[in-house]
DNA sequence: GTGAAAGCGCTAACAC
DNA sequence: GTGTTAGCGCTTTCAC
């Protein structure tokens, strides 16, 4: 293993001084181009790369941002993923990527993790488990902004981006009503979480808005996962009276139900009406093909790190000038209801 | 914002030294119980955490591994990610994920990222345009332990944790041949990695020792994406003398053979064969479900991580005793497959 | 069992 | 346009 070179070494083989160096590898504007382009040239030649850890701690800024996610393994947000990178990316920060697992506790030690980094700033999506955000605060007490999104709490303390799950459920279940659908049911998640409340209270009013009445037997919750989906999708069309059309609040939980309809020698669309959401790829691979929403998750995740960006600006600022406090955002996206033939008839 | 504090405000605080601070917090032998006491009490008050950036640039040692894999939104790699995670959590190692988007350009700056916050090690699965290795001999240049995983190059200059992806495809097609299928396809991946070549080896081989001649017509390369393998599909459907099985060389492209198979009208697996690779989660989904391989992703990501942490033992070692040379491992672990209905007749 | 002092590699204010 | 100097916050020898 070669010594890894530093800008003294540079230096020393230049004979300049390590402060000139660092100004030419910087693009310093009051460096000669000469001294950059000997400068850069060594540096490649050496094999010269920035020692970030001492370049933060020495600047107190890290360029970098943290994201953490309840699982990466979702199209969701591997998407707005994808979006905050691309945004970051262009104003040249980096992004650290860490999942929780849907776990509080591993969400707090992502937190801190990230905390005891500098990250400069945290886009998070809270676990389904976590029910209270001190962990978020021991971020806010360090200066380090936070952006929420998608699973957003209600607390006023952090700028937030989200989605209308409100309208797009209402969309949803008006559809179904719309295609004719009679006894509309709902597999419900944690309502611990907005987005599920919401997504119940858009089927609910859209319900009672199309003239049916709410009926609690065909309201069921769960973890939305696949195995307690098709007991909750089982138990929902083994009652006396069962539904004609399930709105699910995830894709998993109308693929299971998709699956329960099958074997029970179900029609859909026919006989049953299923509409998931979310958006997964996989719900154009079913047979057939989901009705689900679709919610701009490369958008959401450019949304989120703008206003990380902006907020970063506004530390700058603050710090200069000592004013003002900061005031959170909270932004609200549109979905969309993506249309296909598991609820048309 | 309050002030982040310091092991000097906290040692100003309790009348001791920074030194002492430093070792109470790190569970120094030496240090009395009251003082390591009072010490964390005090850290825990003032909402105390450590800059690792200050840590790490002092000590040498990040506790951080980084992992860089071509798309993090795909069941596989997420399940590697975990089993790296979980091993490395353990071991007190934090885990930042990039992705490189399949990427050369990209997988190259996240490299030279993570390189430049000086992360104790890297794990790697190759982009499907990575053509050259220059970016990962710079962190053996730096003295960062690399472990390639899946798509490893030949190089014989790291250490990989692969698939016996021959064997897989071999008994796929095996297990297709003894269903009683004739006219075996195959659509394959880039030959530019070494997972696609091996899993053409096995097909060949496993057609020859199964007494059926092997017929170039039946073979076609693609990106193994939804669309390119639409065409594929279509293709080979096509041919005046059509497979009556493809074995696919990804699971979307065995879910693009099952789509366009239905549009022709085909039955599954009646009239057509299908075997996918990979075991994603919507192979389960599908009409009939997908017959594929399962790559044990987990214990992959385990295997991945232990070979680091052994490097990085190797490397401390090899600082005090200034001998021996690393010799790098190269593991190759099984799959399995899993036969479901689209491919039992 | 604790303190003193040095320094990891870099940047930035202040010189000139 | 470049040098001098100090210091970010921590760990780690070397003391005693």
């Amino acid at each position: 293993m070669v010594k890894k070179s530093t800008i003294q070494d540079l230096a020393k083989e230049l004979n300049i001084t390590p402060s000139t160096v660092s100004r030419a590898l910087n693009d310093h504007p009051r460096i000669s181009i000469a001294t950059k382009k000997a400068v850069q040239d060594a540096a490649k030649a050496a094999g010269y790369q920035v020692n970030q850890l001492a370049s933060s701690l020495r600047s107190g800024k890290s360029y970098t941002i943290g994201v953490v996610v309840p699982t990466a393994d979702r199209s969701f947000f591997a998407k707005v993923i994808r979006g905050i990178e691309d945004l970051a990316n262009r104003s040249n920060y980096n992004v650290i990527i860490c999942q929780s697992n849907e776990n509080m506790k591993s969400e707090r030690s992502n937190l801190e993790a990230l905390a005891q980094a500098r990250v400069d700033g945290v886009a998070l999506s809270i676990a389904k488990e976590t029910t209270d955000f001190d962990h978020l605060d021991m971020l806010t007490r360090m200066g380090i902004p936070v952006v929420l999104f998608d699973r957003t709490p209600t607390s006023p303390n952090f700028s937030t981006v989200d989605m209308d799950d409100y309208g797009c459920a209402y969309q949803a279940t008006r559809h179904l009503i719309e295609q004719g659908y009679q006894r509309i049911a709902h597999i419900a998640g944690s309502q611990n979480l907005n987005i599920y409340r919401k997504r119940l209270a858009g089927y609910k009013d859209a319900l009672t808005e199309g003239g049916i009445e709410f009926d609690d037997k065909l309201l069921i919750f769960n973890d939305l996962k696949l195995e307690s989906s098709k007991i909750a999708a089982e138990t929902l069309l083994s009652l006396p009276h069962p539904p004609d059309a399930i709105f699910c609040a995830s894709d998993l939980a109308a693929v299971a139900t998709l699956q329960v309809a099958k074997k029970k020698g179900l029609q859909v669309p026919k006989h049953l009406g299923i509409v998931g959401y979310a958006n997964e790829p996989f719900t154009a691979f079913t047979e057939p093909p989901l009705t689900t929403v679709d919610q701009h998750p490369v958008s959401m995740g450019e949304t989120v790190a703008k206003l990380l960006l902006e907020q970063f600006e506004y530390v700058v600022k603050d710090l200069n000038t000592e004013g003002g406090h900061f005031v959170p955002r909270r932004i609200t996206l549109n979905g969309q209801l993506i249309i296909r033939e598991s609820s048309i008839r």
